[in-house]
DNA sequence: TCTGGGGTCCTAGGACCC
DNA sequence: TCTGGGGTCCTAGGACCC
């Protein structure tokens, strides 16, 4: 039998802002997402306050005001430095656990007599807030499905005081029974509407159906999920995170886009971070794609979106060569006469960096490239995102997200925002790459 | 004024082959 | 006579996750 846990941050983003200003304890409390679009993250207080998850910003502002909820824009530095401290912390309980995700963490807890589990979890989940400052729900059971489950309980029962072991509980059914169909694990929108169709309403009902609808009615993801219900593990733990696939990098702009000025530096900016993940990877890209589109809440003619893709000679992870290419694709696409609202950079047909061949035509030294990325990502690593940047990325950067209310902790983490300067941008310069670096701090 | 940003996996259907 | 049958590869789109 395998025992499972999985530790769950609660409302992490708030929680890591109320790690940074105690203050911020015990009053209602949001995170924007990205371009302060909307709610990604709220307090308990704030959902008792009926906030909903994915609301718009612009519409519940004034709300927010006078119901004196506090508001940040998203600060990902932070956020990720805070999940890095509590994954080290859960190093200290198991050594057969998997990083799910920002704020999640399934853990492999066999070691642990059964009838110890839940003051294990207690101690564990005390620790975690003691050394981090943030708050986390534990749900056992026999698999990551079951987990999740009892996580979900957890959570929203206080009695449970946070965790909630079902691992050979008599209570299973009951949970099973008290959970909606839709709030399973792996059940989206889609197919919890085609099982409420079938009379399938709750987590117990659908352990009870049979294999043979379930294949035909659905696949084999579904199938998994159903035997994860019955306590087959059929999700292992994974240990070291899969090797990646694709690599992408996706923003909406502050200000719209109307040029191709903008547009190209906007598409450098965004390749340069995109490669900069590639590197972080430890891979190169054989494959580019760039997506640019307009406002998808606009009439159908003033709406427009258009994507080019380009297959590249040979594999790279360096960053003057995929902004050359992603200029080339944004010079056939681009279309005037639109206001661009978004710009997406996927990097594709992924190698591992060792093992990417040198196109037959190089005649530049490798080696050197390399040496220029490692010293650049080395450089930026040090002193701050974009310390060193390419001229291609324009120094102005109007169509960068808005992130208007950073906490305090947040304007630390990206002190080189504040300190570029402000300037028109002049539409005659054309953006030129692979003329240099530029400082933009001093610029 | 204003609506997130990533990822992965599966399936269906077409092209092509023997 | 009659309208095979299986296999692979690719792509677009759907569905799900946090």
């Amino acid at each position: 039998m395998t025992i499972i846990a999985l530790v769950d941050c609660n409302n992490f983003f708030v929680s890591c802002e109320r790690s940074a200003d105690p203050a911020l304890e015990g009053r209602p409390v949001v995170v924007l997402s990205n371009n302060d679009g909307c709610i990604i993250s709220r307090s308990d207080e704030a959902k008792q306050l009926g906030i909903r998850m994915g609301e718009p910003y612009f519409k519940i502002r004034e709300q927010l005001k006078q119901k004196q909820v506090r508001v940040f824009s998203s600060n990902f530095a932070l956020y990720s430095a805070k999940s890095v401290q509590v994954m080290e912390l859960l190093k200290q309980f198991s050594n057969i656990l998997e990083f799910y995700s920002i704020d999640e963490s399934f853990l492999n807890l066999n070691h642990i007599p059964p009838r110890m589990l839940r003051d294990f979890a207690m101690e564990m989940k005390a620790k975690i807030k003691q050394q981090s400052g943030i708050p986390v729900s534990i749900g056992i059971a026999e698999t990551k499905t079951l987990a999740k489950l009892a996580n979900a309980i957890a959570k929203k029962a206080k009695r449970f005081e946070g965790v909630l072991n079902l691992y050979q509980s008599p209570h299973l059914d009951l949970a099973l029974s008290r959970t909606p169909v839709e709030k399973v694990w792996g059940v989206g929108r889609r197919n919890a509407i085609a099982l409420r169709n079938a009379n399938v309403l709750t987590a117990r009902d659908l352990r009870d159906t049979k294999d043979s609808w379930i294949l035909r009615r659905f696949n084999v993801v579904m199938m998994k999920t159903v035997m994860e219900l019955r306590g087959t593990p059929c999700l292992p733990i994974q240990q070291s995170p899969p090797e990646r696939k694709s690599v992408m990098y996706s923003r909406s702009f502050g200000t719209l886009i109307e040029t191709q000025n903008h547009m190209e530096a906007a598409v450098s900016d965004f390749t340069a971070r995109a490669a900069e993940k590639l590197r972080e990877a430890g891979m190169a890209a054989h494959y580019l794609s760039v997506y640019m589109r307009t406002s998808k809440y606009l009439s159908s003619d003033a709406r427009y979106s258009t994507s080019g893709e380009l297959w590249l000679p040979a594999a790279t992870d360096c960053t003057h060569d995929l902004i050359r290419e992603a200029l080339g694709i944004t010079r056939r696409i681009f279309r005037e006469g639109f206001q661009y609202y978004k710009v997406a950079i996927l990097l594709t047909e992924l190698v591992p960096a060792s093992a990417k061949q040198m196109s037959l035509f190089e005649t530049r030294d490798v080696n050197q490239l390399q040496t220029l990325m490692q010293t650049l990502d080395s450089i930026n690593h040090t002193f701050g995102a974009r310390t060193l940047q390419y001229a291609a990325e324009g120094l102005q950067k109007p169509w960068s997200s808005k992130k208007e209310i950073l906490s305090s902790a947040g304007m630390a983490a990206t002190t080189e925002m504040s300190k570029t300067k402000t300037q028109p941008l002049s539409k005659t310069v054309r953006p030129r790459p692979l003329l240099g670096f530029v400082h933009p701090v001093h610029g």
